[in-house]
DNA sequence: AATAAAGTTGCACTAAAGTACAACATTATT
DNA sequence: AATAATGTTGTACTTTAGTGCAACTTTATT
């Protein structure tokens, strides 16, 4: 399994959110209102090509850790997610109130 | 205690983060960047003009819990902050990954 | 088809959030 | 100055995230 064949994010997206225009997929675009956090992290951790095993490393934990919060198994702290963001994937983690 | 004599946002912001210029306001405004979910909480209540009490009643919890998450005594849990803000405030809660 | 890489699931342990209530402190109102 | 409203802090208990490791499943590579 070599890192140049994992699927892009496009691709990715396409097959778990269906294509542009499908319900899902524009939730998924539109900043993320309904935000799943583990397809976040999941999305994010494609877009930089990493493994699970890679990101969990840097983060100092492991990666069947990555994939319990990844599929919901797990809610995730905020500071740890803020950890995993800035310290695993080199992001920055935006947090918002809106009021009505 | 009435309701009508709670300061305003601004003046609270004013007071607590310098007037616009200071760096911690900015910050602040700058789409809490480095957020304190606790200040968040706090402005967001305020806009709203409810006591902690009154919050905490809409929640489902109380005022002790709603002091310790403004003051980040408790790190609050995603799923209790989406139910702060979207049941008891009658907001909603964005999180977004931005990666460098 | 065989092997390796990547991801998932389970279990036991520990650290911290969530809950509840009471006592105390602070701020506003008269 | 007295009183009421609002906010803070402490303690004890329950639930759940975080950790670690091992076994297993799925997907990719040759």
């Amino acid at each position: 399994m070599k890192k140049s064949n994992i699927v892009s994010l496009e691709e990715f997206k396409d097959i778990h959110y269906g294509k542009r225009g499908a319900k899902k997929r524009e939730e998924l675009e539109t900043g993320y209102e309904n935000f799943k956090i583990g397809a976040l992290i999941h999305d994010a951790r494609l877009e930089k090509g990493m493994t699970q095993e890679q990101l969990a490393e840097k983060v100092g934990t492991t990666k069947s850790y990555i994939s319990k919060i990844e599929n919901d198994v797990k809610e995730v702290r905020i500071s740890t997610l803020q950890k995993i963001v800035e310290t695993g994937l080199g992001g920055k983690l935006q947090l918002k109130i809106s009021l009505g």
